[in-house]
This record gives structure tokens, sequence and C-alpha cells, in this order.
DNA sequence: AACTATTTATAAGA
DNA sequence: TTCTTATAAATAGTT
């Protein structure tokens, strides 16, 4: 529709390619927004052009889902945001367990493991082995998930622990260094000999470490344990 | 476009509607293969009317994605029983492909949508149901894996750091010891009176901590960190 | 489901 | 990209 009529095919002028992509883009997003409007339909439209740009349009009542699987997929996306379709094809045969069924995998797993066909089988008897991977399935997940929280628990304890230690070490320092000042006057004062014997174990160079530390200065670093006060009860 | 003009607007009268709906789809899906062809563009559209029944255009580029990416996962399940093994509990980590969730994100929800509305379905449909929210519930493992994953290795280099300073402050406290030591012998040596009066700054109660640490003969509690080294290079 | 008067989209040109 | 405009295409209301 316009001053001539045209065949539908790949147009090869790139410019020319590149407006009727514009205009005809917009004329679909356009038509996919009345339609979800006037009909209350749930429409959901994507445009990938051949530089790999995205253009959507999703109505309102789709779109507080699409965002919430968008929370989701943010971080796939964000991975190439530019050469999506690129991408897409020479890496496509690397990238698929994170979609793959875990089902399936196992389901198949199983069946190779016990060398049977499961043509054999009644409906009833493959409910059963569903249900029983499902069952193994949901304990594996819950078996991993108590590994991966018993060890931050874990992580947790000891940071507490050792933090403490710290507080209690670097108490200890300040308290034996002001006890050396006042030693070191005594002895200053009685007798004005030997204060240099000392500087080998003076304070700023005294342990083979990477770098001077200033404990005068330097609380011991703080850290913002998970739930702190639960490690500290636990321990 | 027609005989009279019309507001863009929810069309109130039902039969209206669903004439409509039909015109104006089948405009939209023509409308969506027109861009694809011309301009070489990837192009998905999706309408579900308010009754429930779904509509959709894939142009041929994303449909040979989808192709491709099934028959990849036909391909996988005929793998043998060990590197399936593998590539599940080792691999989960692996995303998505960049592009996949620019068609399936739309696809998916509206999938849920569907989701609500059952009772229609064909045995088709929910089998598409039910592996779309398997890659759903998939992906969501992942995530939350991650994030534990994350908050261990978080932890643990937050235990290195800890545990250094620990170390640096007991060789502290040991050659400070040393010294007063010596100071004291030395006061001592000169001058018998005022050892008393350094008591309460005396080594095991000096501090006003739950209860007494002996430094002399306790190194600092040694943690078994998770792969320290890197932990350390990460600091 | 067809028809058709009209509106709308857009091809080509600026 | 944007605008203009002649024309093709889509479709609202009718049959």
């Amino acid at each position: 529709m316009g001053r001539g009529k045209i065949v539908i095919r790949r147009i090869d002028d790139t410019t020319s390619r590149q407006v009727t992509f514009s205009k005809s883009r917009n004329g679909l997003l356009k038509k996919a927004k009345e339609l979800s409007i006037l009909c209350d339909a749930e429409v959901g439209v994507i445009v990938v052009s051949n530089t790999g740009r995205l253009y959507e349009f999703a109505s309102t009542s789709i779109r507080s889902i699409v965002e919430r699987y968008n929370k989701e997929q943010e971080d796939y996306q964000l991975m190439s945001p530019t050469s999506e379709a690129k991408v897409f094809f020479n890496d496509q045969l690397i990238h698929y367990p994170a979609n793959f069924p875990a089902y399936y995998r196992i389901f198949n797993c199983t069946r190779q493991l016990k060398g049977e066909e499961l043509n054999g089988l009644s409906v009833k008897d493959l409910e059963n082995l569903e249900s029983q991977l499902e069952t193994s399935l949901n304990s594996i997940r819950t078996k991993k998930d108590q590994l991966f929280t018993d060890e931050i628990q874990q992580l947790n304890r000891q940071g507490v622990i050792s933090h403490q230690e710290n507080m209690k070490l670097f108490k200890e320092v300040n308290v034996l260094q002001k006890e050396n000042a006042e030693l070191q006057k005594k002895v200053h004062g009685e007798k004005d000999i030997k204060r240099c014997s000392m500087q080998p174990h003076g304070f700023s160079n005294r342990c083979d470490l990477d770098g001077p530390i200033d404990l005068q200065l330097r609380q011991p670093q703080q850290r913002d344990y998970e739930t702190p006060e639960n490690a500290t009860k636990l321990q």
C-alpha cells in the first residue's frame, strides 16, 4: 500500500529495506496494540532487525508476567546485548543445559542404567516410575540446598569467631603497647642506655609481614556477616 | 479503516469484538510475515483471545532456531549416561543462548497465562506447557545455586582476610610480650617496687572479655578455607 | 462469509 | 530521519 505495489520478497536495496523495516515495524506494533485494546486480547510481538536490534510489544495484562520472567532472564540478556543473533548461532551447541528439562535427563539415564525398554510397561508402572523419580529428584534438591545452607552457616560461625579473636588480640596489643611505653619511660628515667637496642623489636617493623600495619589507628576489619547474632549463638 | 472511523477502546459488543478480533488478528499475522520477509528480520507474534485460544507467527529464522534447539535436545537424550550425569551435575550454570529469551520471554508467559485455564487444552498443549514450566523451574534453580555459590565464595574471602589479620595480631602480641618481659626484668633489676601496680594491666585479665584467653599457648584458630589461595588473590 | 465505502498504512520522492 | 502524497491494503459496517 503505497505509491506502487510491491511483491513480498526480500528487499535487496539496503537503504530501502531499512526504511521499510522502520515503517512496517511501527505499523506492526501499532496494530498489535490496537488489537489488544479493541478485542481485549493478550498480544506479544517481538521484532529483531537483521542488525540485531530488538523491538517488542506486550499488552498490559501480560506485562507483569513478562517483567517477572525478565528478572530471571536479566543476566542472560546482559551477556551479549548487541550481537544476539550471531552469538546464538555460533554458540548454540554449547549453551543448552539450562533449557533442558532435568526430568528427561534423569528419566533417560535411569532407563539406560536399568537396561530395559519402557515399551512393556503399563501406564500404572510408568506412573510409579515417574513418581519415584520425582521423589528422588526432590530429595536430591533438598539435600543439595541443605549442604549449601550448612556451609554458609559454618562459614558465618567461623567468621564471627575469627572476628572476636581479632578484637581480643587488638585490645591485647594496645594494652601491651601502653605497658611497654610505661616501662620504657621507667627504664629511660633510671638509666639512659638500651633504648635503641629495643628498636629491632620496635612496633612498626617487628613482624616479617608483607607490609607495615598501624595497629593503633586501625580496628580489626569489620565484616557484615549474615545474621551474626545467630552465628554467635550457635558458637 | 473501514466504513466509519472508530476510537481505539475495548469494543463492548461481544459479537462485534469477536469479528474484529478475527479480522485484525489475521491482519497482524500477515503483516508480521511480510515484515519478516521484506526486511529479513526475525519476527515473533503471539495472540491469545480472551477465550484463551492461541495464535502465533514465527519467522523462519526464529522457527529454525526453535527447530535446532529441539533437535539438540534429541541429540542430548541419546548421549551416554556418564556424560549426561557429568553435564547435569557440573554444567548447571551454563546460560541460555543470548537471543533465545527474546522469543521465549513472551512465548513462555503466554503459556503461563494459558496455565490458568487448562480445560480446553489438548495433550500437545499440555506437554508444551509442562516443558515450559520445567524450563522455568530449571533456570530458577540455576539462579538460586549461583546465589549460594557466590555467598560461599564471599564468606571464604572474608575468612581468609580475617585469618591473616589474626596471624599478624598474634605475632604482634608475642613480640610485645617478650619485650615486656625484658623491660620488666630490667625494671625489676634496677628497682624492686611497682611490680604489682602493673598487675591490673597484667596479661591474663586485662581485657574485659567474657573469658580468659591463653595467647602464649594458642595459635589463632586454624580454618580450612575452600581454595584459600584463590581467595587471597581475590582480596 | 462477502461486499464495499472508507480509513489507514505505506512506497516513493523530497 | 521526517514529511508529503498518491496509492495499496485493511477493515467497519452492512448484507
